[in-house]
RNA sequence: GGGAGUAUAGCUCAGCUGGUUCAGAGCAUCUGCCUUACAAGCAGAGGGUCCGCGGUUCGAACCCGUGUACUCCCA
């Protein structure tokens, strides 16, 4: 037999058992008889290194997977990556400068050569990645939402949709990235309280020599755009200006004084100046009062020609000269500090522009009806279910998805444009050649060429691939085999944050293009956190590489730990504390495997009772945790699940049951017990093969010689976990009762566990009983290192239970404080027999209790009866 | 402004159908052990106003009301 290192060292292990579980082709599937459990990755990006949100997410799809195969179902779990317009670009907009290159000297494709590129060489490094987490993805499947299957059904969606009347384009308010210089979604936008300055800035009112009002703004710099100054119909203050002019500081613009509800009469003055370009409000009063729109930013932030002053300056230094001029100009009333929700851009972190523009939106409220009843209804189950609210608060009150992104990288809008007789004609179509021929047919023109028309410049917001991705990724608009066996897919594990971008519209295409929902469940997992409730970022440095950890702690002992703290929809505060304890498990089994492969077997020893007993128990044990683990399951409460296993192994199997069954030093163990422990340990492995895959298979595979394909991971799990004996878990439950007490009272004494114990026999009928089963006596002496001996009630007395003991030690015992302890002892336990009393001489309490909690109050009175009894007799003893 | 959630040991959290598997786990702390698989280990111990108040009930950590504190989402 080979030598095992006294510690577990997992990276050879587990590189030798994902190349095996790849060569053997586990991973793969393809639609057959069986039923079918399949799970979409939510694609990161290709521009992503794996995290701790990555790890969480995918150890516990993992996990899922790994579990249905081992059910016997055919387990599909499709990886990919997205193409992410924004981030990508930014990437290689990026690497473009550092060789000198700008994008704007590049045509479209000359870029999208150079992205390709780009993705090419690291787009895929996150999915490699996760293989050293032991990810079990069907790789023959990995698909990219720009590849050619996935391009095609995003192009002929937008087609679809717009066919169908749920698509249009439209000028509207739109949040706008100045530094990616693109639309960015709703969603896509994060709001957070920064502190700004409140600037109370005076405007002259025209004809008048000294006649003011006064507006309080954030954003000075767009003054220059004002086009009216708001105040609220029934303001006192300000009714005397209604239908008067106020002068523009600076640029002398006369601008109406207009009278809106819209208008916070306790904000700031109470009178609002009005920008209809660079604020949604500001445009929706603006529409009201017909007031011209002036847009004084440049797509990059800065100020345009329109704004006459600071052409070509930043924003935000435009704020700074404004205000340095108005108040050389003595137009500043004050300044304070002030609290308020700025939008940042979720990519650039850059403020967000408000701004003006022509656009394409998904009609939400035309697709959203039957995603929200099934969410409602239940058909689609949330964990946490306190989801759904918010779910349901997001789908009732939705609004319309811009979907039009100003970047090259990612799919083109199949839209063409065309000026005819001064009119714009908007021609959706797959290709160019079906644009022609719409356009042709529309005007009447058969001669017009292609260069008559103009393309959209725009692209698809990412989103716009990925909520097709259940469907796309099986190719769901043409292989009608795949769809319809995959589909819909088994569960969705994602973080809460994306339900809005990416679950809510997964759900909405999958009935407006399936009529189905995409997934059975969605299990929502919380953010992880560091220790101080960070969320973890880049920029604050608190989260740690995710490989050195897998390096530092094993795939295993890191998948342990993130599992082990990872309650459905909970935050995770993220230590390494918690890895250690997974790696310190992977230890644990390790050295259990050292201990059972460390024994000799001899065919001709009789296996004793104890060891029978002991086998009953912990298979008995084992079928406890199996029903358990099997509800938890059901209820996706894995870390539960995890933790219960954690438990059986390192205390029932490693604690209890080798104690029990690991042979006398020495001598060699019998076969049958032999044979016993190693299918308990191989039943370990199969429940616990899914939350830590490799060691697992390591031991599998240490425990017996295996045929070819007799591998953990495909090992099956039975239909429903097996019978428990109630009479063993009892029985054993007292022995470990009298060990705890035995081991209470060497502690006391200071005795070393190595020096034996004399338990005297009891004399107590019911003990002598117990005593007396088979095994029972084994076990117990076994566990406590103690012996037994015939003889009178004499030594230290000591309760187990409700049982006393006698144990005969070799040293002077306290009688004192003996004596003090059973005392306090008796105090405890009258109080409680009176307490219990008190509840069963209730009428009240019999009539209306349920007869078993009744019965089991008359039990806890028998017992605690029965204690008293006991420590009267002992203390007696010792007087 | 609208909505959701949380409050249990020093920390992180379980506690599912109201009742002895109800006050629990892990970590941390303290004590004693290099006991022959494991010091990444073993054996023990201490530690609680179950956020406050009120109600329902024979019975409340759990249900209801209310107050407080914190977190998050939407606008």
């Amino acid at each position: 037999m080979e030598e095992l290192s006294k510690r577990y060292s997992p990276t050879d292990i587990e590189d030798k058992w994902y190349e095996h579980w790849m060569q053997a082709g586990y991973f793969h599937s393809e639609p057959d008889e069986r039923e079918p459990f399949s799970i979409v990755i939510p694609p990161p990006n290709v521009t992503g290194q794996l995290h701790m949100g990555h790890i969480l997410n995918n150890t516990i799809q993992d996990t899922l997977i790994r579990r249905a195969r081992q059910e016997g179902k055919n387990a599909c779990w499709v990886p990919g990556t997205d193409h992410a317009s924004i981030a990508t670009e930014a990437k290689v907009v990026n690497l473009l400068r550092e060789k000198g290159i700008k994008k704007s000297d590049l045509t479209r494709e000359e870029f999208l050569k150079y992205a390709w590129e780009w993705k090419e060489k690291y787009g895929g490094i996150i999915l490699h990645q996760l293989k050293k987490l032991g990810a079990s993805c069907d790789w023959d499947r990995t698909a990219f939402t720009m590849d050619e299957v996935r391009s095609e059904a995003v192009i002929d969606v937008f087609i679809d949709l717009f066919n169908k009347g749920k698509l249009y384009r439209g000028k509207r308010m739109v949040n706008w990235d100045p530094s990616a210089q693109t639309v960015l979604s709703n969603e896509e936008v994060l709001y957070e309280e920064e502190k700004t300055t409140l600037y109370k800035v005076k405007y002259q009112i025209e004809g008048t020599e000294d006649e003011w009002i006064t507006i309080a703004t954030t954003r000075p710099e767009t003054i220059l755009g004002d086009t009216a100054i708001a105040v609220h119909p029934d303001d006192g203050r300000y009714k005397h200006l209604h239908g008067k002019r106020a002068i523009v500081p600076l640029i002398n613009r006369k601008v109406p004084i207009i009278v809106d509800a819209y208008v916070d009469r306790e904000f700031g003055t109470g009178a609002l100046k009005v920008t209809p370009a660079h604020d949604v409000n500001d445009y929706e009063i603006g529409l009201r009062h017909n007031l011209d729109v002036i847009d004084v930013l440049n797509p990059d932030g800065s100020m345009s020609p329109a704004a006459i002053l600071y052409v070509g300056l930043d924003r935000d230094k435009a704020r700074l000269e404004m205000f340095k001029e108005l108040t050389v100009a003595g137009h500043i009333i004050s300044t304070e500090d002030l609290i308020h929700n700025v939008g940042r851009s979720e990519r650039t972190r850059v403020v967000v522009e408000p701004r003006l523009s022509l656009q394409w939106f998904v009609d939400m409220k035309q697709i959203s009806g039957p995603a929200l009843d099934a969410v409602v209804d239940g058909v689609i189950d949330f964990y946490p279910e306190y989801l759904k609210n918010t779910y349901r608060h997001w789908m009732e009150n939705i609004r319309d998805w811009c979907i039009s992104r100003q970047l090259w990288w990612g799919h083109q809008i199949p839209a063409w444009y065309l000026v005819h007789d001064d009119e714009e004609f908007v021609f959706v179509a797959k290709t160019e050649g079906e644009a022609v021929e719409q356009a042709r047919k529309t005007t009447g023109r058969l001669d017009l060429q292609a260069s008559a028309l103009r393309r959209d410049e725009d692209v698809l917001d990412t989103w716009f691939s990925s909520w097709l991705w259940p469907i796309s990724v099986f190719d769901g608009w043409k292989n009608e085999k795949e769809i319809n066996y995959y589909y819909p897919t088994s569960v969705l594990v994602t973080g809460w944050d994306i339900i809005f971008l990416w679950v809510a519209r997964m759900i909405m295409a999958g009935y407006e293009w399936k009529g189905m929902k995409p997934f059975q469940s969605v299990y929502f997992t919380g953010m992880v956190r560091d220790k101080q409730r960070r969320k973890m970022s880049k920029q604050l440095g608190n989260s740690p590489d995710a490989l050195e950890l897998i390096e530092q702690f094993g795939a295993d002992g890191v998948r342990y730990g993130i599992m082990a703290s990872a309650p459905a929809g909970g935050d995770i505060l993220f230590d390494d504390k918690l890895c250690e304890l997974g790696r310190n498990f992977c230890n644990k089994i390790w050295n259990a495997l050292r201990l059972v492969k460390s024994w000799d077997v001899d065919q001709s020893l009789v296996q004793d009772e104890g060891r029978k007993l002991g086998i009953r128990w912990i298979k008995s044990r084992m079928n406890v945790i199996d029903a358990e683990l099997r509800q938890q399951y059901v209820q996706f409460r894995l870390s539960e699940g995890v933790t219960a296993l954690y438990s059986y192994v390192w205390n029932d199997f490693c604690s209890i049951f080798l104690e029990i069954i690991k042979p006398t030093y020495g001598e060699a163990s019998d076969a049958e017990s032999y044979e016993a422990t190693v299918e308990v340990f191989e039943e370990i492995c199969k429940l616990l093969h899914p939350f830590m895959p490799f060691i697992t298979e390591e031991i599998w595979h240490q425990l017996r010689d295996r045929e070819n394909g007799d591998d953990c991971i495909v090992s099956r799990i039975s239909d429903k976990a097996g019978d428990v004996d109630p009479e063993v878990i009892k029985t054993l439950d007292h022995i470990l009762i009298v060990k705890s007490s035995v081991l209470e009272l060497r502690n006391q004494y200071q005795l070393s566990p190595k020096d034996t114990m004399i338990l005297i026999h009891p004399s107590e009928a019911d003990l002598i009983r117990l005593w007396n089963e088979p095994g029972t006596k084994d076990i117990l002496l076994k566990l406590s290192n103690a012996t037994a001996d015939e003889g009178e009630s004499s030594g230290v007395p000591f309760l187990a239970g409700r049982y006393q003991y006698h144990a005969a030690l070799h040293i002077e015992i306290d009688r004192e404080s003996e004596l003090k302890r059973m005392n306090e002892e008796l105090v405890y336990y009258r109080g409680f027999v009176m307490s219990v009393d008190k509840k069963l001489s209730n009428e009240k309490f019999v009539a209306n209790a349920s007869p078993d909690v009744v019965e089991k109050e008359r039990q806890k009175k028998a017992d605690g009866e029965s204690k008293i009894d006991q420590l009267l007799k002992s203390i007696s003893q010792l007087n």
